[in-house]
DNA sequence: GGGTGCAGCCTTTTT
DNA sequence: GGCTGCACCC
């Protein structure tokens, strides 16, 4: 078997896992990586690989991502390895980028109007809207009329009959289909592209003129369990020359199914490309084990879920909190104050940069924004209502659509009347209407209009039509006329920048701030400067690298001169967000925050995660209950070292309606603390390990405390139900600050032992730093020399236990550990045995025709042969039957949903014993060494030649033991050897 | 008839 | 905080 070179550089600091997926020679790869396991890291040094060792030119590379921000965090960190700005020239971006790149290169040979605009979320809500009424169609919401067409758009070529059935049964469906007819004819009209048509049409562009492509080597896909079907084509095509893939994803993160991201998209992939090679990240070098402990006890409560290892690097660090607070701003109030206590306590060690607060929707910020606004920290916030978004700013956007597309009719409607021209709703709907039986544009008929070529239909009062002519008309054609002569040979280049700023004087946009927002005009008016900063950045940036141009392919020809508007304009209609990039040297750290989903593929050391509710999370709305699950699980495992959640009682709206723990987090609850960790010596000390920071000395963290400060986290009640007094009376001994003292009296935790773990594995939860508050009393400004020597002892207390647990658990995984191998299975076997169970209510029946694959492929209960042919090679477990339903909860000391194992040993034993734990990564060079012949490609790889390694006994690992208990005990400063540098945190 | 201003509604997540 | 519906004013 061939072993790469470890010597080489981009292979250094990869653990072994790692390495085998970067340097993998195999034409597909398929990477599962846990969060946290260097996933990102990864994809960017197999990018490397391809190029610097394999030797592929950077510009026949394509590497997709979901998000903006994973773009540009990508890019950043391949022009770091790959150095020479060679990474400009890779065709890295979102899908939609890429899509929008390629139509913008060679639309026209799929009849595309070259100078097609991208109709975002709003505009396409706008059209429909307006069909809606206007045709009179019951579909109800128009929200929901646009997910319909959306979904529809994005299944891709392969229309899962399922999905179809489900279709036909939407009520109205006769009036969607129309709407949906209406809503394309006039996105067509309009020559605007939805998001969806973007991906849509590329996938026609790539079929129909694949030499666009011919120069691709390969493909990489991240976060590939977000990909619907329309990507899915996609990639395929732009891999269509060579098949080379490589995809990195896990499907516990998969949190875009509402955006139709398909899960079984994996399993296409691997039976489409039957020679992939399936790798799995495990290793977990982000998270404390207690953060991935109750993290894997959260996911795991979904049993059809594909099993995976986590396992941790770290120490056990502080058992995560969850709280319970009187409602929304109570929660505020004590994150706020947590967040003091632990930047405090760590003598400025972590600071507001290192906390993030996630959220379900970005409508729960409200309370936290305030109250963080009150104590005066400050802080970012992260998707939600985004910069594009506002007003101010979305007329400047809307003005220079209209100069870049004349027929753009829902930009010109939006800015009719901005500033105020005397033209209402009413007189604009007409204007449309007519405009439409004309067959013109609205901007045609109001420029014959005035000038006198064609008399509008549609009432126009006399001063409106001089505004229109002379405040709209004019001006915009003036700009438009700079364009077209400085694209002449003589003239410099019209700026986009100057554009913007002629159009503000134009439209004397300052002054129709100051009169329509008297109150913050100001701010709006900096705004707006703001965006004329990002365009300044844009065209800057367009100017030195040249960016978003593909490479030249001999016989093809491309358009060349979309311009910098066209190309600012699609920046800002796929930007999530505009990058506020430049004002951020390194100035005052912020607290971050976030939606959850934004929040995927970053960390930060403390982690909020409020309103853990029923209606919140799971929200209210949602449809998949296990995608809300996930969500969570996305949330919890964003922590490095710090985690909170935490909820409102009662609601605060209206009458107080109590809220109820989410259903996630309940069966768990009782691992919880109830309250902030003590934030003494040695959990300080943990946290400074994790994060591989240097914890100040004590005395100076004492020094810097301020007067009053409560080290404890204790200023709210631990029980809001139960006013303060009478929580004095029940709980203390009479001093005077009962919630101090409450944990001292070995109160009940929260939610009662009950649902507690079931066997003697539950004494390391009580052994942590937790409540115990032997030392609080002790832990106050004046008594130092106590507080030393008092967290001294807990040193003491915890290594004795650390110990004498890891020796313990060090035996039983022993014991334990010979099931793996019996029990695991490939990703592939799981999703096609798993596949009729991904919809709610199709569990237990067999699987309705999946992608209408020939019937002996069908998924089964029994294993397909062919499968274990063609990536798996346990023999073992072609013999076994699916995994019992007693082994997917594989947990000692779990809650309810866990039991205990009881299938027999297997004799095999695992080669890699000294990894005490039930997974198989790394392999190592036994590898092949297991007697079996690697499996025949039963499609021949356009390339290279079978992969030489793969992971017989990892290949996505079956089900796994929980990472949290029972691990071997490596020594922890054995594990922080391992190679591979945490990832940091990105900062946007 | 049409434009403006105010009160009361709802608010998931993203390209 | 944004959008719709409604009442009031030009």
């Amino acid at each position: 078997m061939s072993h790469p070179n470890p010597k080489h550089a981009i292979l250094h600091g990869l653990n072994e896992a790692q390495r085998q997926a970067v340097s993998s020679d195999a034409a597909t790869v398929a990477i599962l990586a846990g969060p946290g396991s260097g996933k990102t890291h990864t994809l960017v040094s197999r990018v490397v690989w391809m190029i610097d060792h394999v030797g592929y030119r950077p510009e026949d590379v394509v590497v997709a991502t979901f998000t903006v921000k994973a773009a540009r965090e990508m890019k950043q960190r391949i022009g770091k390895t790959l150095g020479n700005g060679r990474e400009s020239k890779i065709i890295l971006g979102t899908f939609h980028s890429i899509a929008r790149r390629y139509l913008a290169a060679y639309g026209r040979h799929v009849g595309l109007n070259q100078k097609f605009g991208i109709a975002d979320e709003a505009d396409s809500r706008a059209i429909i809207d307006r069909i809606c009424k206007k045709l009179q169609l019951s579909v109800g919401d128009p929200r929901a009329a646009r997910a319909w067409i959306s979904k529809k758009k994005a299944r891709g070529a392969e229309t899962s009959k399922s999905a179809d059935e489900k279709a036909r049964k939407a009520p109205g469906l006769q009036d969607l289909e129309t709407c949906y007819r209406e809503y394309q004819n006039h996105l067509e009209k309009s020559n605007l592209l939805d998001y969806d048509d973007l991906l849509v049409r590329c996938v026609e562009l790539l079929r129909q003129l694949p030499s666009c492509v011919s120069n691709i080597q390969t493909v990489l896909i991240d976060e590939y369990q977000d990909t619907n079907g329309v990507q899915y084509d996609l990639m395929k095509l732009f891999a269509q020359r060579r098949q080379r893939i490589t995809i990195v994803g896990d499907p516990d993160q998969s949190i875009y199914g509402w955006r139709s991201a398909e899960i079984r998209n994996l399993w296409k992939l691997l039976r489409e490309y039957r020679a992939t090679v399936e790798i799995s990240l495990e290793e977990n070098y982000r998270s404390s084990q207690s953060i991935l402990d109750l993290s894997l006890l959260v996911i795991q409560q979904d049993t059809k879920r594909y099993k995976k290892a986590l396992k941790p690097v770290h120490n056990k660090g502080s058992r995560p909190v969850l709280r319970r607070l009187k409602n929304a701003s109570a929660e505020a109030d004590w994150i706020v104050s947590e967040i003091k206590r632990v930047t405090m306590m760590s003598g400025s060690m972590l600071t507001h940069d290192d906390v993030a607060v996630l959220l379900r929707s970005a409508a729960l910020s409200r309370h936290i924004e305030s109250a963080l606004g009150k104590a005066g920290i400050p802080y970012r916030m992260v998707g939600g209502s985004k910069f594009y978004d506002r007003v101010e700013i979305k007329t400047i956007v809307n003005y220079l659509r209209v100069i870049y597309q004349p027929e753009n009719n829902d930009a010109l409607a939006r800015v009719m009347n901005v500033p105020q021209r005397g033209i209402g709703d009413v007189t604009i709907n007409k204007l449309m209407e007519e405009a439409e039986t004309a067959s013109l544009s609205v901007w045609a008929v109001l420029s014959k209009h005035c000038r006198g070529d064609r008399t509008a239909t549609t009432k126009i009062m006399k001063h409106a039509e001089q505004k229109i002519s002379g405040g709209l008309l004019r001006p915009l054609t003036d700009i438009r006329k700079r364009i077209g002569e400085a694209s002449g040979p003589n003239g410099t280049p019209f700026g986009l920048v100057q554009m913007i700023e002629q159009l503000l004087t134009a439209l004397d946009f300052q002054n129709h701030l100051q009169k329509v927002y008297a109150d913050d005009h100001e701010q709006r008016w900096a705004n707006v400067q703001e965006f004329v900063s990002l365009a300044t950045d844009f065209a800057r940036d367009m100017d030195r690298t040249g960016d978003d141009s593909l490479p030249e392919i001999e016989g093809l020809e491309q358009t060349k001169d979309d311009g910098v508007l066209a190309r600012f304009l699609s920046n800002v209609s796929l930007a999530s967000d505009a990058q506020t990039g430049d004002n951020n040297q390194e100035s005052t750290p912020l607290v971050t925050i976030s939606t959850i989903h934004a929040a995927k593929g970053l960390e930060w050391p403390v982690v909020f995660v409020p309103a853990v509710y029923n209606g919140s999370i799971p929200h209210m709305r949602a449809e998949d209950g296990d995608e809300e699950r996930r969500l969570l699980y996305v949330a919890m495992t964003r922590a490095q070292s710090l985690l909170y959640l935490s909820y409102p009682l009662f609601s605060f709206n209206g009458s107080g309606e109590r809220n109820e723990l989410s259903p996630f987090v309940t069966p768990v609850s009782s691992s919880f603390l109830n309250k902030g960790p003590c934030l003494d010596r040695p959990v300080m000390g943990e946290i400074a390990r994790i994060l591989r920071r240097k914890l100040p000395p004590e005395d100076s963290i004492f020094k810097s405390l301020p007067a009053m400060f409560s080290p404890e986290d204790n200023l709210f009640p631990v029980d809001p139900e139960e006013p303060p007094q009478d929580a004095a009376g029940k709980f203390t001994r009479g001093e005077g600050r009962p919630t101090n003292d409450a944990p001292r009296a070995k109160r009940p935790r929260l939610h009662g032992p009950s649902s507690g773990p079931d066997n003697g594995e539950e004494h390391p939860w009580k052994r942590d730093y937790a409540t115990t508050m032997e030392q609080s009393s002790a832990f106050t400004v004046n008594s130092l020399p106590v507080f030393v020597s008092a967290a001294a002892h807990q040193v003491a207390i915890t290594a004795a236990t650390t110990a004498a647990v890891a020796v313990q658990k060090a035996e039983q995984a022993k014991r334990l550990s010979s099931k793996r191998l019996a029990d695991q299975r490939s990703i592939m076997w799981f999703v096609k045995s798993n596949s009729s169970s991904t919809r709610p209510a199709g569990s237990g029946r067999p699987t309705p025709n999946i992608t209408g694959l020939p019937a002996p492929n069908r998924p089964n209960t029994t294993l397909p042969t062919q499968i274990q042919a063609s990536v798996h090679r346990g023999e073992s477990s072609l013999s076994r039957p699916a995994i019992s339903p007693e082994l997917t909860g594989h947990k000692l000391g779990a809650g309810k949903l866990m039991s205990r194992p009881s299938v027999p040993d297997v004799n095999k034993t695992p080669k890699g014993k000294q990894y005490a734990c039930f997974s198989s990564s790394p392999p190592g060079p036994s590898a092949a060494e297991d007697g079996e012949e690697p499996p025949e490609p039963t499609e021949p790889a356009a390339c290279l030649h079978m992969p030489t390694v793969t992971f017989p006994q990892g290949v996505g690992g079956g089900f796994r033991r929980p990472a949290g208990l029972g691990m071997g005990r490596i020594a922890p400063m054995e594990r922080l050897r391992k190679p591979f540098k945490p990832l940091t945190m990105n900062k946007p």
